[in-house]
DNA sequence: CGCTGTATTGATGCAAGTCAAGGTAAGTGG
DNA sequence: CCACTTACCTTGACTTGCATCAATACAGCG
């Protein structure tokens, strides 16, 4: 059981891997970093969330705390025994990849082919679904209007693809609109779900169906 | 063993995927399309890849034939089966997924990050080094040089996250430039490699070392 | 031949990036 | 308690990369 404060490195792009674990609190982000300092972050990790990389000494992602974090670590190579000696676990472990696989994929749809407003729409619609799962012990009337980003405007945008400046320039806006009311810079009201929906482009099914929210992810990082 | 035309599609984004199984000749691609129309294209599969989703009925990506293609297919569950049976073929199932998972990683950072000309230089790049592993019959003079690309530029669009007209300028303007030359619409020369991998604003490290075009590909469609 | 689908080229507009200047809040030290 | 710093967010003015719209070129083919 490990601590780590917001910002801090837990495993580097090009470095060995020696360990791996589960999310106890806190945020990971999972990211790529290109030669001249582009950041994309490529998964969030929420508690309950899986980070490291099986059977590999080194995967091409970086894992950082995105606030303070307390992970449950195990050493990979005990790890990966455990697996060889439990098929079980093993097919547990390559369900959960292949859900991540279908995340990954539905990123892509998002930063390939969606404009930033609805990124940022189809972004607060899943941390909804996903936080409203994981905190099941609020006022349900009082959840299902309120949406919490747990991560700063700088992370926000290296994980939609864009700038901090588009992203305020967006979350104004809507709240402009009446779509959305802002209560602090992480706190937010869904004022009107049906148009913030729309706002984000996907049907219904797609958001509720299958997608990011859905499980706990992996992150393989 | 099957075959379908070039526009056919093989597994629909909603339906009951019956089988899976394993390109022999020709181009998948595996691609999400939105409410409205717009496509992003998540995956190409190449001869020897894999297609199809294992343990789930459904996965939300369509499965279509970007050329004539013969396939190698399984019924669904029957391979299922034969995967409870055999720990060792479903580890290294697991393992192709791990790596579609890098794949689709890379690919985000590629549609979060680069420039449209920074995504066609890469792609020439991956391309290449893909291509030139699957056919070494070729005299490697001529193969290190040549690129052939597969598709048209409407599914290069999509995949690349950009339109067509932004393609054929992109390409025409690294001809102008000396990067490459163009033989026909899907061959082209690599005149200067270095400079092509500077445009594509990644380093040799992440081309060569592991991407897109490291290994035969799942597809899990 | 004209027809159809695919690729190129040109002109124009807008979404979003960039640059630069505030604003706000929390923390620090005199 | 109040200046001062630091980190984060917001706002404005300007620029530009890329999409869009529209036209043209270039096959292959009935």
């Amino acid at each position: 059981m490990r601590t780590f404060e917001a910002g801090n490195t837990i495993l580097a792009e090009a470095e060995d891997s020696v360990f791996l674990g589960i999310v106890m609190s806190g945020i990971l982000r999972v990211q790529r970093t290109m030669a001249d300092g582009r950041q994309q972050i490529v998964g969030l990790l929420l508690p309950a969330d899986f980070f490291g990389r099986v059977f590999e000494r080194t995967s091409g992602v970086a894992v950082e705390a995105a606030t303070d974090v307390t992970l449950c670590c195990f050493e990979r190579h005990a790890f990966e025994r455990l697996l060889s000696r439990s098929p079980e676990l093993e097919h547990q472990m390559f369900l959960a990849v292949l859900r991540e696989l279908d995340a990954a994929r539905d990123w892509m749809l998002l930063l390939g082919s969606q404009t930033i407003p609805e990124r940022v729409a189809s972004f607060f619609l899943i941390l909804h679904r996903r936080t409203t799962v994981i905190e099941p012990d609020m006022p349900s009337r009082k959840r299902r209007l309120s949406v919490h980003v747990p991560i700063s405007r700088h992370d926000m945008a290296a994980y939609l693809g864009t700038t901090v400046e588009t992203i305020s320039r967006v979350i104004q806006d809507m709240s402009r609109r009446g779509i959305i009311e802002i209560h602090s810079p992480q706190h937010f009201g869904i004022l009107d779900e049906k148009r913030l929906v729309r706002c984000s482009g996907r049907e219904e099914l797609s958001i509720g169906h299958r997608c990011l929210a859905d499980e706990p992810h992996m992150a393989v990082g």
